[in-house]
RNA sequence: GGGUUGGUAGCUCAGUCGGUAGAGCAGCGGCCUUUUAAGCCGUUGGUCCCGGGUUCAAGUCCCGGCCAACCCA
């Protein structure tokens, strides 16, 4: 044993500022030669060190009694309590140590004390590093400064961490980084936390709001032999064994009336959509849909039920109805009332409004002109309806920033919805637009057999293997009438929780794979 | 697909006119028995995104590429 080796005691003295080698002694003689030009290589000699001292740095098990939070909350002079987390700070004060840790309650400051641990496992405990998972036992008590702590009395190593923690000050600022290794996002930023739990707590109400008006969760095919209830470009993947395509659906629609055929009244699912589009900053090719669709009721039942269920969540988990949006300087830069009752607006009527009261009597190519001196960008293969609606797209739906229920939508754009019976030009539909941009649409849901095959065969343009006929062929079967919603889980988190970029509200958005 | 900005130590960032690569945090060592981004002293650490080019000399200038963010389509 080396001259003055207690456990860990560093033998660095005496050596030249070229020597890049530090040498750690610890009890029982033996020497580890780090390179400290890496800071892994470090950590992986403290692990070597450890287990040669026999202690395991990945324990079997340790079972805390309670939550950090739980143990601040619970607050009593002495009380024992055995609390798990991970590193989070690390302040050394000769022979008092003050470490913070963090579970997913929050965090919490322990407090080790030389003669407490004694000797070894204090040296042992000063070389503990951020980002490494403790247990420890110890008894509560609170600093001069007024901090609620643990006095630790004894400790486990849970897991040693290899690579360190981003900076503790500014956190992890690459949205590269943060994106592609969301974990070290989450550990650095508590508000990063915070704004995903919110998004999980926005999910769970959304479960409790359907499930207590009656509503029941199915899960329906994402791998589908025809993609359908929506208009957009699907992903394909292969079946080995069946030696065929399947596509990732774009939508739940299809599969959920089947369920009303099949007589469920009120069903709903949250999953994933595929949409093979580009990235944007409101575009993720995988996203997050809720449908719910309730037999005998009709559009309105689910405008009735859209702003219910949005309040709801607000009030829920933000504790507010009213939302504020802020730049990164944390000045508003938008606010959002969700109080009840929403503005309802004919499709038609925003139309005119934006683009002149004789709209609708143009002739298509005044229609184009028109659009175009207004700003708005005319595909040349656009036909005439989609001409209005990149009018409503481009130019009336970014400034619908509080709640707006627009109704009536033409039925070119809508064909899986009754026609209205005020006017047949248009259909039983709403698109609840918040934030400036389609949160919800839904529908009176069209349940006319013959009808819908029209409507789906004009639609597949002549391309029978576009048309589901498994789906037509149930409602022959007799489906109930019926109001249907889809609500963008992504959007509404971007709305409800202040985010401008979707990628902010999704866990691992989609980028480029990266090679090297 | 086009434009703009960015990529330098594990992280956050400087880097002047082209002239030996810098700071803070983290790490390592020392001091400190209630600290709060603890403090003080010392110190290690670099494929300057990649590949070409210009030059006596390139993180810096030029060309090409990769990745990202934002804007536009």
């Amino acid at each position: 044993m080396p001259p003055g080796g207690g456990p860990w005691r560093s033998q660095a003295h005496g050596r030249s500022a070229m020597d890049k080698t530090v040498r750690t002694v610890f009890h029982g003689g033996e020497i580890i030669m780090v390179e400290t030009n890496s800071l892994i290589e470090q950590r992986k000699a403290k692990l070597a060190a450890l287990r040669s001292r026999g202690i395991n740095p990945f324990a079997n098990h340790f079972a805390p009694t309670e939550s950090c939070a739980q143990a601040r909350a619970n607050y009593q002079e002495g009380r024992a309590v055995a609390l798990a987390g991970r590193i989070s700070a690390h302040r050394d004060m000769g022979k008092s140590q003050f470490v913070d840790i963090k579970d997913q309650s929050g965090r919490i400051q322990l407090y080790a004390h030389k003669q407490a641990l004694g000797d070894d496992q204090f040296d042992i405990f000063k070389h503990l590093d951020l980002g490494d998972f403790i247990g420890v036992n110890g008894s509560m008590f609170i600093t001069k400064t007024g901090e609620t702590s643990v006095k630790i009395e004894r400790f486990t190593i849970l897991a040693k961490a290899l690579r360190p923690p981003p900076e503790k000050w500014h956190g992890l600022v690459e949205k590269e980084i943060r994106y592609r290794q969301r974990y070290l996002d989450l550990m650095s930023g508590d508000h990063v936390r915070d704004l995903f739990i919110k998004r999980s707590l926005i999910l769970r109400e959304i479960r409790n709001f359907l499930q207590e008006r009656g509503y029941l969760e199915f899960e329906t095919p994402i791998m589908q032999p025809i993609p359908g209830g929506a208009a957009a470009q699907p992903f394909i993947t292969f079946h080995q064994s069946l030696g065929c395509n399947f596509f990732l659906r774009i939508a739940i629609e299809l599969y959920l009336k089947r369920l009303l055929v099949g007589g469920l009244d009120r069903v709903f699912e949250i999953g994933r959509n595929f949409r093979n589009e580009g990235l944007s900053p409101r575009h993720n090719p995988e996203f997050t849909m809720l449908e719910a669709y309730q037999a005998y009721g009709n559009y309105e039942t689910m405008m009735e039920l859209v702003q219910s269920l949005v309040c709801h969540l607000a009030q829920k988990v933000l504790g507010t109805l009213v939302i504020e949006h802020r730049n990164e300087a944390g000045e508003v830069t938008r606010t959002i009332d969700l109080t009840p009752p929403w503005r309802r607006a004919k499709y038609k009527d925003l139309i005119r409004e934006k683009a002149g009261a004789d709209w609708f009597e143009c002739t298509p190519q005044e229609r184009r002109q028109r659009a175009h001196d207004l700003g708005a960008e005319i595909g040349k293969e656009y036909e005439d309806f989609e001409v209005t609606g990149a009018i409503f797209e481009k130019l009336i739906e970014p400034t619908l920033i509080q709640p707006t229920f627009v109704t009536h939508l033409t039925k070119e754009l809508v064909p899986l919805a009754k026609t209205s019976a005020e006017d047949p030009t248009t259909v039983e539909v709403f698109e609840c637009c918040i934030n400036g941009q389609e949160i919800a649409p839904a529908y009176s849901e069209q349940n006319d057999p013959l009808e819908q095959r029209e409507r789906l065969e004009h639609q597949a343009g002549g391309e029978q293997q576009k048309l589901d006929e498994d789906f037509l062929v149930s409602l022959e079967h007799g489906m109930p009438p019926a109001g249907g919603v889809g609500i963008g889980i992504d959007r509404l988190c971007m709305m409800l929780l202040g985010q401008d970029s979707i990628r902010d509200v999704i866990l691992f958005p989609q980028l480029r794979p990266k090679h090297d």
